[in-house]
This record gives C-alpha cells, structure tokens and sequence, in this order.
DNA sequence: GACGAATTGGACAAGCCTGTCTAAATTTGT
DNA sequence: ACAAATTTAGACAGGCTTGTCCAATTCGTC
C-alpha cells in the first residue's frame, strides 16, 4: 500500500489531529523518515490525500456518467443499473467514503482545498447528469421542469436508504444497494415519467 | 454559554483529538478545573455532549412530526410548511448540524454509544414519519406502497438540494431551506399522488 | 456577617507527537 | 562490481495536552 493511500486510511479513521505519522508510516510499510521525505510534513501529506481522492473519485463518477442510459430500452431497468453502477463505483466504493468523510470532517479548516472539490467535483457532476437527463426529456421519454433539480432528486432518491450507512461510516450490501436504488428509481419514474399535462405544473423554483 | 455546549461546539470545530480542554473551559467561561469537577475526563465529557445533543435532537423531531398534517387543506403548502420546520427546527439547527458531524466522525470510535442514538433516533423518526403517511394514505391522499420507502424519500427529497451545504457544515439560508422544500414536495407529490391505476406499480422492494 | 461549598489560577509531572539529525544498511543504475 | 541515491532505525529536542494538586478567592445561604 502506498504511503498517499495509507495516510487516506488513518485520515479519515482516527482524524487529522488524531492522525499518527508513526502509524501511516507502519502502515504503509516505511519508516517514518521515508514519509517525511516524500511529503515535507503532515499537512502536507493531508493535501497530498485530499488531491488524490478528489482525482480518483471525479474520474469515477464521469466515468460512470458516461455510461447513462441515453437511449434506453427498458427505461426502469436501465436507471435502476446505472444508479447501481453510479453508488457501487463512486459513492460507496473506498475512495467515496474517503473523501466524505474528511470533507465533513477538516472542510471548514481548508476551505481553499474543498472549494477546489466542490467546483470540480458536485458541480460540474451535477451539469453532466442534468445534462443527460434534459436529453432524455428532450426525446421524449421524460416530463421533466428544472434538470438541474431533477438531477439532484434522482441521485437523493437512489441514496434514500444508505443515508444511515453513510453517516455511521458503513459499507452498504449489494442488496441493499439494489434496493434503495430500485426504490428510488420507481418513484423518480412516478415522478418524471411523460405526462400529458401541460409541464408547467412541473416548474421548479431557481436555484440560488 | 454551559461547559456541554462549549464542549459541543468545540468537538465538532476540532474533531475528539483535537479538542482542547483549555478551549472548552475558556469558551464556557470557566476554569479548566472546573471542567474536571463536573465531568471527570475527556471522554466522560464526550459522552455527555452526545446524550445531551440525541435528547434534544430527538425531543426537536417529535414535536415537529407532531405537527404533520393529517388532515391537510392544501397538501402541497401543507408538507411543504412541514418540510420547512423540519429543516429549520431539526436538521439544520445547531444541535442537528453538531450531532450528524459528532456521529459521522466518531461514530465508529464509540458504536454503542451510537448505536442507541440509531434506534432512537432515526428508527423511530421514520416510524413515526411513515405511520403519518399512512393514514394520509389510508384517508385518499396518497397513493402509497411502503409507508417507510415514502417516508426515506421524502426526507431525502426535501432535503436533496441542501445536501452540499451540510457536507461543509454550512448552514442554509431559509430561502434554501425553502426552495429545497418545494422543490422536493412536489416532485413527492407528483410521484405519489393519488391515483387511479393499482397501488401494485408503487410496490417496494422489502427492505432489509 | 459567617461558614461551607464551589471556583479559580497556576504550578506540575507524565506522556505523546512532530519534525530533525545521523550513521548504517539497502537498493538502484551503469 | 561499484558508486550514487534512497531507505532505515534510533535517538533526540521541543512543544503541546491531559489530568492532578493546592492555596487563595469567590459565592450562596443562613
């Protein structure tokens, strides 16, 4: 294991303050010394973790984004795989978990760090999503009002049943997983499926 | 300000490692002896802090579920005036955000202590939630198939637009709170209102 | 005002952690 | 095989924190 990685894992477990150099060094199979050469000090180790997961985890989720169903024969099924493919693959996988957790944990300490994330991260994850929902709209097998907000709805709805896990630190089973994402993805349908009525009624407020 | 508040406060600025006694007793006013009279030791303090914070959470949460409308005028202003005070009075208060941060990063360090906050908390939260969805139901409100999958969805839907600013440990404007509720409310609406065709569509996966 | 209880400030030991230094051992490149 | 670069183990100083002890002071109550 390397020492980047190592250092993710004793981060998120024990904190940054109650990180041990010593600990990450044992860990990761090094002496103490050979962490401090490759990383000057603590802190900036924590930056090395924190750019590490960032990459690896935006890589995942348009990764994942690129495989949307965009034209779709059973459309349940195909946004039921991809919300699977979507919490496997980016949310619940080590990495996700990872970075959560010290963005809920140091992120008001480095707000220059986090904000770099949140730019590159939910935003843009976001637009790429909205955007594939407006296409689906677009052809016709959605009634949607704001993408942007169906978006955000649809990746809460597939997560509605793992916000417990999440929060205590868990790794949701993959029957789990199937299921909040089968529930989520049927009440989106019931939701968003095309209607006949005017899509006004459907219009939501801006977001700020 | 009480020792337990400051303690509160502190713990979740710093995390359990990085909390100074001497800053929680110089922000509660009082000497660090004093501390120690009261609570004996870190831990002994920790542990007070989070019973005090489930009790009020809890207590908060009740008293908001009390207020659902069960027998709703308007259904959409009605959830979505519920949905607000649930934001305001429960997830995004002081005692509400410094819980979910206390929780998610030490709920692994001390499982039994967050294991009761899990029954009584979130358990019996969505019980209730779900028993007031039901009679909704029950009277022709809704259409509903698991009153304990709506009642998931709802929260997460009321709550999908607001889930960046928690991440940080930021506190949403009430215009937030409001569109976040709206937005929610009626997408919660649009998929479970009352209809026509068989309930059997709605069905949900049993949950483990 | 007087008495008991609580609070205060400060000193203190013990332990832990960071970050540096050094000399020896090991790996790597040629 | 040799030389350079890297890694290692251990010692070490400096700083910070926890938890204790104690004398002086303040507070609440009668």
């Amino acid at each position: 294991m390397s020492v980047v990685d190592a250092a993710a894992s004793v981060f998120c477990r024990e904190g940054y303050a109650g990180a041990n150099i010593d600990l990450i060094a044992a860990e990761a199979g090094v002496s103490r010394q050979t962490v401090y050469n490759h990383h000057g000090d603590k802190e900036n180790l924590f930056v090395a973790v924190v750019r590490d997961l960032t990459e690896r985890c935006n890589a995942g989720i348009f990764a994942t984004i690129a495989s949307f169903p965009d034209q779709p024969t059973d459309l349940e099924a195909d946004l039921i795989a991809f919300a699977v493919r979507m919490n496997r693959n980016c949310i619940c996988n080590r990495d996700g978990r990872f970075l959560r957790k010290l963005i809920q944990a140091e992120g008001e300490r480095y707000p220059e760090l986090f904000a770099e994330w949140r730019e590159q991260g939910p935003g843009r994850t976001w637009s790429a999503l909205a955007a594939r929902f407006a296409r689906l709209a677009f052809a016709g097998h959605l009634s949607i009002g704001d993408p942007d907000v169906a978006a955000r709805q649809f990746l809460a709805l597939v997560n509605a049943e793992l916000q417990i896990t999440f929060m205590l630190g868990g790794m949701p089973t993959e029957e789990e997983v199937l299921c909040s994402a089968t529930n989520g993805v049927r009440t989106f349908l019931s939701a968003f499926a095309r209607k006949k009525s005017p899509a006004g009624k459907q219009a939501a407020l801006a977001h700020a």
